[in-house]
DNA sequence: GCCGTTTTCGGCCCGACTGTTTTCAGTCG
């Protein structure tokens, strides 16, 4: 977790999030204590584990099964039911007694771990921690810090360094596109070095993550401290924080961070292993590698049992993996999500691709439906060239429903008449093109989904769509149970409606999302014959990953689509992809994969 | 404090880099 506080105080009702910055910070608080180092692990390990929770912790506690999930044993379910039930933990509190409060925000603080903190609040009398970070800026800007022992010149401008660089991480983390492009000018800089011979990206721009904190790069090299030396003469570098012989780490003009490590080609494919991580993905792999007498670095695979310390090294990541007895894992999917024990039976899945994908089902156009949302950007004829040039074999024109406050029930009847003979007088003024390149043209609508679970346009405007997705827009706070039922009132209102839109709602780095009642929706999906989206929007994607693998575990069809609002964004359908990768997501778990003669019937259209 | 298809006890990942040190502790990934 980054650019939180962590919590030291508790209550009945704490979300993950706020579970995960408490065991963080019961973690920084054993260290401080001189906790016993592997009790101190599995709190880490309990954190780790809350962040990847698709449900909510206090959901497994009502129905008894906190311990089903990894990292949390007897010991921590037990004060996890004391939490619930009290709103507090008396052992928790012990851990935390005469540690000062201050000291767990300026763990948010890159460069600073639980001693220093902690020391720091000693020495210059933080306490409050609604001021820590504030206090001790200024005690760094008139060198105090300098003078405290153990402290020097260096690492009060680091202290002030890391101050500045905890504001940029509060302002959110990078979107994977934005990520892709910083890493690629990059990647394309470092091959210009003689001594270059390949580049990768590592971490979690390598797992396509939807949200990139700091950028990682892998280089096999000829010489990896030339390759070092090449690289902090970027010209792009604001500034070079470490520099090393193999690894550098850098802060580019842009403000973000990246961490830059080289290696001979022999072990390549060692470091793209284990700097791809993900951690828990890593710690599994080593565990498994322990098991065959085998530990696992960044250098290779060796014998636990062997003396001399002999290496075995790897040039390729899909030797490596073979090694340990397992297919090779694709990024996207270490995420300790069961595929090591699907790659050791051969039963990971075959994943989609991006050259899988016949059509986008979501897209808007620049007609205007006096919508009290966006507009599409761009006219019909730019986005079939578009579709055209992409190989789709169909497209739906989804644009908003009319505003419902605007306009009355009949006039929102004629908006979608008129625009159904728009769309009908363009597809047939472009029939010889549509027939000649075989793309099919859908006109559909993207229908607001009202508070009370109605939908913004009548039944009879029905009649002018091919078939229709359904999204919520507005009163996003509703209960739970509100919602749910909101949700599926709209989604099962009309036979033509096939698609749920944006299902949670979210905006990466802007909103959470609204809460659903997952295994309701993904029932009421497969009876009703409905389908999930995954928009592929770089800062919605959404259905996130871990519904996604619940979704196609359960059988519900899922439909990537871009939610284009201009013609260039139809090429973000790779980020949709990935997402759906990540999800573990196959072909045939991807309705727009399907030709067009067999998407036909299960949009319903003859 | 967690975990186990050889284990219910005895393991638990480890190397790079930095700063302030005279040989190492702290942080990070």
């Amino acid at each position: 977790m980054i650019g939180f506080q962590l919590e030291m105080k508790t209550n009945k009702n704490m979300t993950n999030q706020e579970l995960v910055q408490l065991f963080e910070a019961l973690a920084a608080a054993l260290k401080i204590k001189k906790a016993d180092l592997f009790r101190t692990l599995a709190y880490e390990r309990a954190a780790a584990s809350i962040i990847h929770s698709e449900v909510e912790i206090k959901e497994l506690w009502q129905q008894g099964k906190l311990t089903t999930l990894p990292a949390i044993g007897a010991g921590i379910a037990q004060h996890l039911d004391e939490l619930f039930r009290t709103g507090k933990v008396k052992h928790f509190k012990e851990i935390f007694s005469g540690l000062p409060e201050a000291m767990f925000v300026l763990l948010a603080i890159p460069g600073i771990g639980p001693k220093t903190a902690y020391k720091l609040c000693q020495l210059l009398g933080i306490r409050k921690s609604h001021n820590a970070v504030k206090k001790l800026a200024k005690a760094a800007q008139d060198q105090e810090i300098r003078r405290l022992e153990g402290f020097g010149k260096e690492s009060e401008q680091d202290i002030l360094r890391g101050i500045k660089e905890l504001n940029r991480l509060n302002t959110g983390r990078m979107l994977l596109p934005k990520a892709l492009i910083i890493s690629q000018e990059l990647v394309d800089y470092l091959q210009k070095d003689k001594n270059t011979l390949k580049v990768e990206s590592l971490g979690s721009l390598r797992r396509r993550c939807a949200t990139i904190g700091d950028l990682d790069l892998g280089v096999a090299s000829k010489n990896p401290a030339k390759t070092i030396a090449w690289l902090v003469k970027y010209k792009k570098i604001k500034q070079v924080l470490a520099q090393g012989s193999k690894k550098a780490s850098v802060i580019l003009f842009s403000g973000h961070q990246v961490d830059v490590r080289a290696q001979s080609p022999a072990s390549f494919g060692a470091l793209l292993q284990y700097f791809t991580g993900s951690k828990l993905h890593n710690i599994n792999l080593r565990l498994l590698a322990k098991e065959k007498g085998l530990s696992l670095s960044e250098y290779g695979i060796k014998m636990v049992q062997d003396l001399e310390g002999k290496v075995q090294r790897f040039s390729n990541e899909q030797r490596f993996y073979n090694f340990l007895g397992l297919e090779w894992i694709p990024p996207v999917l270490r995420e300790n999500q069961g595929e090591i024990q699907a790659a050791a039976k051969q039963q990971l899945p075959q994943l989609v691709n991006l050259g899988d994908i016949k059509g986008d089902l979501h897209l808007h156009s620049d007609f205007n439906t006096e919508t009290s949302h966006d507009l599409g950007q761009s006219s019909f004829k730019a986005i079939i060239e578009q579709a055209i040039s992409l190989n789709y074999q169909y497209i739906a024109f989804s644009d908003h429903s009319p505003s419902v406050s605007r306009h009355s029930s009949q006039e929102v009847v004629e908006m979608i008449k008129k625009r159904k003979d728009y769309f009908e007088q363009k597809i047939s003024s472009n029939e010889k093109l549509l027939k000649k390149r075989k793309l099919k043209v859908l006109v559909s609508l993207e229908i607001d989904i009202l508070s009370d679970g109605k939908l913004a346009i009548p039944e009879k405007a029905f009649a002018w769509l091919d078939f229709a997705i359904v999204s919520v827009h507005s009163s996003f706070r509703l209960s739970r149970t509100a919602m749910t039922k909101r949700v599926i009132k709209a989604l099962t209102s009309h036979p033509k409606i096939k698609i749920l839109g944006h299902p949670t709602g979210r905006i990466l780095n802007q909103r959470q999302g609204y809460q659903l009642d997952w295994p309701e929706i993904f029932d009421c999906c497969l009876k009703e014959k409905k389908f999930l989206e995954i928009n592929a929007f770089p800062d919605r994607l959404d259905l996130p990953e871990g519904l996604i693998k619940q979704a196609i575990s359960r059988g519900v069809g899922l439909s990537i689509n871009t939610d284009s609002h201009d013609v260039k964004n139809l090429s973000n359908m790779i980020y949709g992809v990935y997402t759906a990768q990540r999800g573990w997501a196959e072909p045939k778990d991807i309705i727009n994969t399907l030709p067009w003669e067999q998407l036909k019937p299960i949009l319903g259209i003859k």
